[in-house]
DNA sequence: CTCCGGATTCGT
DNA sequence: CGAATCCGGAGT
């Protein structure tokens, strides 16, 4: 008798050289990407369709600009692992952490379009991590992780036509408000915004 | 210890 | 456009 295959396999994990490159890069190639979390043996799943780079202390929209504090401390580790904090005391953001260690480079999850078992809405960084269970407690979670991780989705299908432009909610920054780091597939609905 | 402001969302 | 709501960082 033939046992179900998970619907998402495990064995096809995005290796940690994936994440060990340019954050710009990797946000870019994380778009189509399907992002996994198991809870309690269900599997939640989301295809990425929008991200933003946050490239290291001297990106002063990025969180890694104010230095190593006990925040930002994953930011500052390995690639490959998630850094997940809260914003406007109510809303988690998941980023995954890019390019070696001390780099302090990582790539924020923006939407994701449901594949499987989310509920609600997912086309906001906060609305994501709502749906996919994602909060405080997988802040530093390996994304090669049996219960978590990114996968390319199976049957090797292309993302699709990508777009670029500037990054959400970071006009503070100065010049480096108009980098064009924030990236989306083009026309897809669940991108959060035109 | 207090104060300020934020990689957001939702309702007015 | 403003409120909700809470934590980290900086200043007192």
């Amino acid at each position: 008798m033939e046992f179900e295959r998970p619907f998402a396999d495990p064995g096809e994990m995005l290796p940690r050289s994936f994440y060990d490159r340019d954050a710009a890069l990797v946000a870019r190639e994380l778009l189509g990407k399907w992002l996994i979390h198991i809870v309690a043996g269900v599997e939640l799943i989301g295809r990425i369709v929008e991200t933003e780079a946050y490239l290291g202390p001297h990106d002063l929209a990025a969180h890694s600009s104010e230095g190593l504090t006990p925040r930002t401390r994953v930011l500052f580790g390995p690639p490959g692992y998630a850094y997940v904090y809260l914003v406007y005391g109510l809303h988690w953001c998941m980023n995954v952490v890019t390019e070696r260690e001390g780099n302090a480079s990582a790539v924020l999850v923006r939407a994701v379009e449901p594949v499987q078992n989310l509920p609600g809405r997912t086309c906001g960084p906060g609305l994501l991590c709502r749906a996919l269970g994602i909060d405080g407690r997988l802040n530093g979670h390996d994304l090669l992780s049996a219960d978590f991780f990114i996968v390319a989705p199976p049957g090797g299908r292309e993302a699709g036509e990508t777009a670029a432009a500037p990054r959400v909610g970071v006009a503070y920054s100065g010049i480096w408000a108009q980098q064009l780091l924030r990236f989306y597939l083009k026309g897809n609905p669940f991108v959060s915004r035109p």
